[in-house]
Parts: structure tokens; C-alpha cells; sequence
RNA sequence: GGUCCCGUAGCUCAGCUGGAUAGAGCACCUGCCUUCUAAGCUGGCGGUCGUUGGUUCGAAUCCAACCGGGAUCACCA
């Protein structure tokens, strides 16, 4: 569990300063720390309102005397001042100093590891299209909250389970056999799960001329539907899978077989990956029998017809369906059977996070539900990591108006931005054609990221497609930017002062050999970039606790956008006095070894130099 | 209709365990490249925090109602 070291200094010193002035406890709960606002003097706050039933005194006089006391009593209070119930704090520089030594020594994120394992799942998509915008928004939340909760000390397991049977699928492979004349990804340069999406296209399109055609002879539109000749054959084609017949089961493989090869293309640009993939052609058979031994336990019930239900109204939701009558299963029965095989296979596992989207909120509040009552212990550690839908400028996306974006040309879209954009700066005249690709990857990709995990999971967002591939201002190029120029700084540092370059992890040593913490005096812009530093490590803590990448990515860049003021006013090489360079460098290398790993934890990677 | 989520600057979003004069980016206007990367930095413009009422010393934040938007309530996945 993470604790803010400057607060663990501050909140016994409070507890123990109240008790004595005013003879009464404190509630830890009630204090609430907050930075200082920049218009007053003061590096924290302690807003003494809450206190004043308790003090008996008025809100300056208490929060003076706690001032008084705390200045007296903890070292790192330099002095104080109090402005109504505002008491603000002034910490040491030597706490800063020494925070920053530490920081530069150890890194500020990642913390010990706590032993627990976490799995989260992500991305689960179905193999008869390819992945788009709404996928990249879950892989990229998926894939960061897993990189937050590894950063966080947990052992973490990625997995997905794909969607590789059921009439989907199916469409797909009517479509392919009627119309492809034996095209494969080889033969015709697709994509594999491009080639396959085409024909779950085809499959529409030849189906709605044939419900048109049935309709024009008289036909009602329902039946026309369902009773449409290429629907009947995809529903036959459904039975012989199940019937496992050994043509279709083939053909199916090898289908299959294509998507995969086209997602991993698509996970290998987004720089992500699975531990484990469960497939659902494994887990549909599962849950009928966890089911059956909710039933004898009384757990859930049996209508007249053979379907099984649970009865969740005294919770506040309604009856639901587990199993249908004749005994077949559905999704609900195989998540119940999913869940608890993925406790079997990992008996170490604390917390299962799903990664799906809010309009599944109501099928894993009751998933969540059966699983406790049917006693499941670990059932306390289900979480619904649910998140918004994406929008586009012209409304929602929707497949069968083909507005979906394409995960595959988003992402060479981004790139391809970047390097107009790049090109233009004429910066990069000495870099190779292979190191302008890998920088312009490494930028577009930061965009596309950035962009998409800046904003709260959970809400609905917009995405605009020309704020997307922006790389200034609130964006992960800017932050990129802020790192590149800070490795720049070091390598040139390191040319011109090879001494100080061995010594950039610690601010210990002057060029003199002189202890320099003790005395550095830091100036404005050292002090509000190292406290935003500082600030780091709780944010993390948050980031792992919210399940919340958004609020990593937003402190991230008021870091760097701290550090480019800093940049811009501060001298670093330019300035002569030594302890001061020194100093500086090891400020920005701090600044730059955080910002790596803080963007780390949104899968950005950076560039050494853009 | 029941349940749940959302409504903050022209646009996109922070802030929401109640606290000081509500922030950032984009857009628009302005200044800064003979000095460590101008993909940067300065300054300016821009707000009845959906509405009304309540709780409180104090409400964007909590509560209620209403308005507006969305999701969900299948023997679909």
C-alpha cells in the first residue's frame, strides 16, 4: 500500500499537535493535504475548517497554533503562513533534495511487489471482422491498466477470450464458399481478418437482396428473414459445427486461422500482448454443470418448460435466464463456467478485471451476483472495468452503415500525420529512413494512445480525427517532445562535463565533492517541477486503484509542461555555478526517467530524439 | 416505464472522498528563435459549472425534483 512519504511525516506531527493543544483526537480520515495554490506562499495546505468544532478557537488562531507547533516540532517545516483556515506549509528545500537523490537512485514508478495476481482481460473480439475504433479504446485501456497494476506491484495476467464460433462466423464462411472462388489472404493480398470481414460483408449484402426478393413476392419482412435462403444455409452450417463435421470444422480452422494472423499483425503495431487466449469454441460447454449444482443447491430455480433461473429481485435486479430449456447454454452459463475455471487455473488469482464496454454493465452486475451466491469467495474480486463508447463528429458508429473506423488505418493514418508533420521540421536530416520509421511509429502511435487514454474510461468520448493525430499542445507527442529534449540536454551534458554524467543519479556531489543537498536553494521553477514530480507516485497509486489510466496521463503532462517552463527560463548548461548545473541535470533526469516510465504505463515508448 | 451513466469556456476534456478568485488543450488575438531541440515558451480573449430547490460556515462537487443526451432491461452475444 502506497503512503505519501511527506504526509507520513505531517499526519502524526498533526494528530500529536492537535492532541495537545486542543486535547482532542483527530480523525486521519478528516484531514485532507493539498498542495498549496501557486497565488499563495506554501508547498502544502492543511485546511483547518473541519477542525474548528473540535479546537473551539477560530480558523486563523487554530490554524496558527497547529502552524506554530508543527514549524517547532517536524523538521521538514521550513515555516508557514495562514490565510483564513488556510495553513500553508513551506517544506525544506533539503526534502526536496533529498527526494529528488532518491528519485533519481531508485525511480519513483514502481513499487514493491505486494504478491498479488491480477488477471485482466481485454480486446475479446469476434473473428468475423476486423478490430476498429472501439477495440483500440479497450486494448489500449486494457493494455495500460495492466502495465499501471504491474508498475503497482501486482503480478499481472493479460488474456482475452475470443469469439471463434457461432453464426457470425458462419455468415463468414457461407459467404467465402459461395463467392470466393478459393481467394486466400496470399491470394489476393488481404489482411486474413480483412479477407474474412469481406465476406461477413458479402453474406449481408447477398442476404438483404434476397429478404428484398422475398418481400416483392409477398413475403412478411420478419419471415423474409429468417427464412432467407443463404440464412438457412449459415444456421446448417452452425449445426454441423456443432455436429463437428469434419468438412466445416476445416473450414472453419482455416478461417479462423487467417483472423488470427490479421489481429496479431494489428496487436503487434499496438505493441501489445496476451498471456493466455481463451477461445470460446472451448469455454461455450462450460457453466451447464456449475449451473446444475446451483439448482441443487437451491441457489437458482427450474421453470416448467426445463430452463433454469436465478431470482436476483431481492437485490434489487430482476430473474434472469441461465440455461434454456432444452438444456443448451448461454453467454451468462459460459461466464459463470469461464470464471470459475480461471480461478481453477489460477488458484493464486486476487481480482479478475473485465475489460468490456458500459453496455454490458448490467450482465456482469448479475454475472457478479450468481457467482457470490453460488459462495464463490473470490467473487468479491470480480470487477466490471466498464468504459464508454466512442462517438464520431458525425454521431455513433455503426457497422452496418460502415462508419466504423478501422483500428489497421487508424493507426497508419496517425504515423503517416507524423511524418508530414516531421518531414516539414526538417529536424531529422541526419536520421536514417529506418530511424525516421521507427520515430514516426513511435509518435503516431503516442498520438492515436494519448489521446484515447487521456480521457476518464468510463465516460463516452468523442473522437475527432483531427485532435487525434494533433502533436501539440495536451497530446503524447508533446510529452515525447519534452523527453527528447531532456535526453538532448544529458547527452550534451555528458559531452561537455563527463564527471557530472556518472553523477546524474545522484545531486549529492558538486563538482567539488561538496554534499550540496543540505544548502541548494531551489528557485520557483526547480520547486513547482519537482513537486509535481513528488505528486507522481500518489498518482500511480491512483491510476492502480481507479483502474484509471487518465489520471496518469494528465499529470504526466502538467509534469513536462512544468519542466518545459522550467526549460525555457531556467539555465541548465549555461549556467557556470556547478552545484546549480549539477543540480539541474539531475533535476531533468529525474523529470526524464519518470516521464519514460509514467508514459511507459500508457504503452507510449519514446523517442531518444525527435 | 424500471435501473444505470452523462451534462463544466465556441470545441474537446480536467477538477467531483465539499474548501481560497473553477483549470488545461484546441481555436482566435499577442510577443519570444545570433544562447541547452520553437513538435516549445509569454500574455490576452473566453464560464448563470443543464435548471430549480435543499443540506452546510462553505456546493461544479452531496441530496431531491425537473430538463436534455445515452445505455440497458432477450431462452442474442
Amino acid at each position: 500500500m502506497f503512503q505519501d512519504p511527506l504526509q507520513a511525516q505531517l499526519l502524526p506531527a498533526l494528530q500529536a499537535a492537535f492532541q495537545e493543544l486542543f486535547q482532542h483526537a483527530l480523525d486521519p480520515k478528516a484531514i485532507a493535504f493539498q498542495p498549496t495554490r501557486p497565488e499563495f506562499e506554501g508547498d502544502v495546505t492543511i485546511n483547518v475548517f473541519p477542525f474548528l468544532k473540535l479546537s473551539g478557537k477560530g480558523p486563523e488562531q487554530t490554524a496558527t497554533a497547529i502552524g506554530k507547533h508543527l514549524h517547532a516540532h517536524v523538521d521538514v517545516v521550513e515555516r508557514f503562513n495562514v490565510v483564513k483556515g488556510f495553513l500553508n506549509i513551506v517544506i525544506a528545500d533539503a526534502y526536496w533534495t533529498d527526494f529528488l537523490r532518491e528519485a533519481g537512485e531508485k525511480g519513483i514508478l514502481q513499487f514493491p511487489s505486494s504478491g498479488d495476481q491480477v488477471m485482466v482481460e481485454y480486446s475479446s473480439p469476434n473473428t468475423n471482422k476486423p478490430l476498429h475504433l472501439g477495440h483500440a479504446r479497450n486494448i489500449f485501456l486494457g493494455d495500460s491498466v495492466s502495465r499501471i497494476l504491474q508498475a503497482a506491484g501486482n503480478d499481472v495476467v493479460r488474456v482475452q477470450i475470443v469469439n471463434d464460433r457461432g453464426i457470425h462466423i458462419c455468415k463468414s464462411m457461407v459467404a467465402w464458399l459461395k463467392f470466393g472462388n478459393g481467394e486466400t489472404p496470399e491470394s489476393s493480398g488481404l489482411k486474413g481478418d480483412k479477407l474474412v470481414g469481406k465476406y461477413y460483408v458479402a453474406f449481408d449484402t447477398a442476404w438483404k437482396a434476397e429478404v428484398a426478393e422475398q418481400i416483392a413476392a409477398g413475403m412478411k419482412e420478419d419471415e423474409a428473414e429468417k427464412q432467407a435462403p443463404i440464412m438457412l444455409e449459415a444456421q446448417e452450417m452452425l449445426r454441423k459445427w456443432e455436429a463437428n463435421d469434419p468438412e466445416v470444422r476445416t473450414l472453419w480452422a482455416k478461417m479462423n486461422g487467417w483472423v488470427y494472423d490479421g489481429f496479431n499483425a494489428t496487436y503487434a503495431r499496438m505493441g501489445v500482448g496476451f498471456d493466455k487466449i481463451y477461445y470460446e469454441s472451448d469455454t461455450y460447454v462450460l457453466g451447464k454443470k456449475d449451473v446444475m449444482d446451483g439448482l441443487e443447491k437451491g441457489v437458482f430455480y427450474k421453470k416448467e418448460d426445463g430452463s433454469v433461473w436465478v431470482d436476483n429481485t431481492p437485490d434489487g435486479l430482476d430473474e434472469k435466464v441461465l440455461m434454456r430449456g432444452d438444456g443448451t447454454s448461454l453467454y451468462m452459463t459460459q461466464d459463470i463456467g469461464t470464471a470459475i475455471k480461471r480461478f481453477e487455473e489460477f488458484p493464486g488469482l486476487k481480482r479478475l478485471i473485465y475489460t468490456v464496454g458500459n453496455e454490458q454493465d448490467y450482465h456482469f452486475k448479475v454475472l457478479f451476483l450468481i457467482l457470490k451466491k453460488l459462495g464463490y469467495a473470490w467473487a468479491e474480486g470480480l470487477y466490471h472495468l466498464s468504459y464508454g463508447m466512442v462517438d464520431l463528429p458525425t454521431g455513433k458508429m455503426k457497422s452496418r452503415e460502415g462508419t466504423v473506423v478501422d483500428a489497421d488505418e487508424l493507426m497508419e493514418e496517425v504515423v503517416q500525420e507524423a511524418r508530414l508533420a516531421g518531414e516539414e521540421l526538417s529536424k531529422l536530416d541526419d536520421f536514417s529512413e529506418d530511424e525516421k520509421t521507427i520515430l514516426f511509429e513511435q509518435i503516431g502511435m503516442a498520438a492515436l494512445k494519448y489521446y484515447l487514454l487521456k480521457v476518464d474510461p468510463k465516460k463516452r468520448m468523442l473522437f475527432d480525427p483531427k485532435a487525434s493525430i494533433d502533436l501539440q499542445g495536451h497530446t503524447g507527442p508533446f510529452i515525447q517532445y519534452t523527453y527528447a529534449r531532456i535526453r538532448s540536454l544529458l547527452r550534451k551534458a555528458g559531452e561537455k562535463f563527463p564527471v557530472v554524467s556518472s553523477q546524474l543519479s545522484g545531486v549529492q556531489a558538486s563538482a567539488a565533492g561538496q554534499p550540496t543537498t543540505d544548502s541548494y536553494q531551489l528557485n520557483q521553477e526547480e520547486r513547482t517541477v519537482i513537486k509535481l514530480l513528488h505528486q507522481l507516485p500518489a498518482v500511480l497509486n491512483e491510476a492502480a486503484t481507479k483502474l484509471d489510466p487518465s489520471s496518469l496521463a494528465n499529470h504526466t503532462f502538467e509534469l513536462v509542461k512544468a519542466y518545459n517552463g522550467f526549460y525555457q527560463t531556467v539555465p541548465v548548461l549555461k549556467e557556470e555555478d556547478g552545484t546549480k548545473r549539477n543540480f539541474r541535470l539531475a533535476l531533468s533526469n529525474a523529470v526524464g526517467s519518470a516521464t519514460k516510465r509514467a508514459l511507459w504505463c500508457l504503452g507510449i515508448e519514446v523517442p531518444e530524439r525527435m
